[in-house]
DNA sequence: CTCGTTTTTGCACGTTTATGCACGTTTGTA
DNA sequence: TACAAACGTGCATAAACGTGCAAAAACGAG
């Protein structure tokens, strides 16, 4: 090690002593190295500019957490919630209103909406209100409530008498568990109120549900599987189950197409 | 980590041990780290400034993590906006239910929040809801109706409605007009109706109004000046119009303190 | 091999940053 | 109200920094 380095290997260990020791503190490598302190600076300066770590008074330091954080907290949404959404959108005709549920699903569904059908969507979300606000051709809804940070959606008595003033052509519900015996369930007991009420105020009710929710049962019940019109699940969900569903009584729609 | 440690990552430190015990107290950690208070102070005054923490006496307190990104995400709101927003978030006291308004100074009313003072929020703007959702000690109630986009508040009768059940403390009200004559007065009529309503459900109501909005009737009146109980505005607005503003028998509020 | 070019490295210089101390002010508490 | 702790500001010092330059080494074309 000590022989002499070359300009990019010295460079590779720079970075291998970022990742052991989760820091480099430039004089002491210098030291270590043989080097003078401006050789390693200058390193470091390189490397930070390739955007190999991040470069901060006295050394550097790893790069990885800042931009990871971010990821982290912006949370793409998974594929398989996106197909759903756009699927459930498909649904939607024009002139129709439409209720959509909270959560991130729905949140989908409302990057997928078709455009100049002039719909009117009813939520009880502030996220998706907030969404919906560029469509300008859709007219938006909001049921109050107290928030329920959780799912951020409104729920309570206020949002239950809110919705009881509306009829809406669909119902677009999301759950955390579909499952023949158990139903349609939810992990919050007010949310499982209102999104019954929303069930009851809408001509029909199309569940919404990933791979992960099927066969499951969360605490609180929404309503039993039957008292749904159809329900939204991926292209690739086994065939067992869409025909359990069928039995059920519900229509199944999968990629756009009704099977 | 006793071995001399980078400034950078002196205050990477700070905010790990910021998460982890809930609270950071200055002078342990200087003491901790063998620094002079003066440095960790200098440190969480910076990171505060970075809007990473709160800076509080003898130490800090974790700042709400969604509220840092949304600080990036949104432009920042012109300096006067934000000097009002947080002279009038200083006016709350805790365990009071306030009324917020739409708009952006409401939000930079919501930036500023006193945390940890178990507020209860009403607000009818689905913006305000979801700006409001990181602060885990308040209570946020929700006011539904037709989603008017322009200013992204609902309004309607059944915010107005949904309104008629709240006793709230404060309610910080936002105009686009403030004139002695004309009174206080918006762009839109409904809007109008539910800032009047929300007048009424408060024991006060404080005007938030920048500069540009005094002396400046806009076509829709909310309600005469003097049922107002008081007015937030910038420090430097010309002294004959907070004269003005005394004499119609509104409290003035300028940078926290009363004149 | 030779000559010109490029790369690398160290040094000199002025600038910026980090830190601790001194001082007067603000804040919390008794 | 009084007092001590915590605070912010200004200042001085030392470390770290970036830039420009020059010498040495590596390189490549002829």
């Amino acid at each position: 090690m000590l022989g002499t380095m070359l300009t990019q290997e010295r460079k590779q260990y720079l970075l291998q002593v970022l990742k052991e020791k989760g820091k480099i503190k430039a004089k002491a490598v210098a030291a270590e190295l043989g080097l003078s302190d401006d050789t390693i600076r200058r390193d470091l300066r390189e490397l930070a500019a390739a955007g190999k770590l991040q470069r901060v008074h006295g050394g550097a330091l790893p790069k990885a957490l800042a931009e990871a954080d971010l990821d982290v907290r912006q949370g793409i949404a998974s594929e398989s919630k996106q197909e759903i959404g756009k699927t459930a959108a498909g649904l939607i005709e024009p002139d129709q209103v439409v209720i959509i549920d909270g959560g991130t699903t729905a949140m989908q569904l409302v990057k997928n909406l078709p455009q100049n059908q002039n719909n009117t969507i009813v939520t009880h979300s502030p996220t998706i209100a907030v969404a919906l606000a560029p469509y300008h051709s859709i007219n938006v809804i909001v049921l109050g409530g107290t928030l329920f940070r959780h799912s951020m959606v409104n729920v309570g008595a206020a949002t239950v008498e809110a919705a009881s003033h509306i009829h809406a052509d669909i119902f677009f519900l999301g759950v955390t568990g579909v499952d023949v015996k158990a139903g349609l369930s939810t992990g919050d007991l007010e949310e499982a109120h209102v999104k019954r009420a929303l069930s009851q105020r809408a001509a029909d009710t199309i569940v919404m549900a990933s791979s992960e929710k099927l066969q499951v049962a969360s605490p609180y019940v929404v309503m039993p599987l039957k008292k749904a019109s159809g329900i939204v699940l991926e292209r690739d969900t086994a065939p067992s189950f869409k025909k359990l569903m069928r039995k059920s009584g519900l229509d199944v729609f999968v990629g756009g197409k009704t099977r």
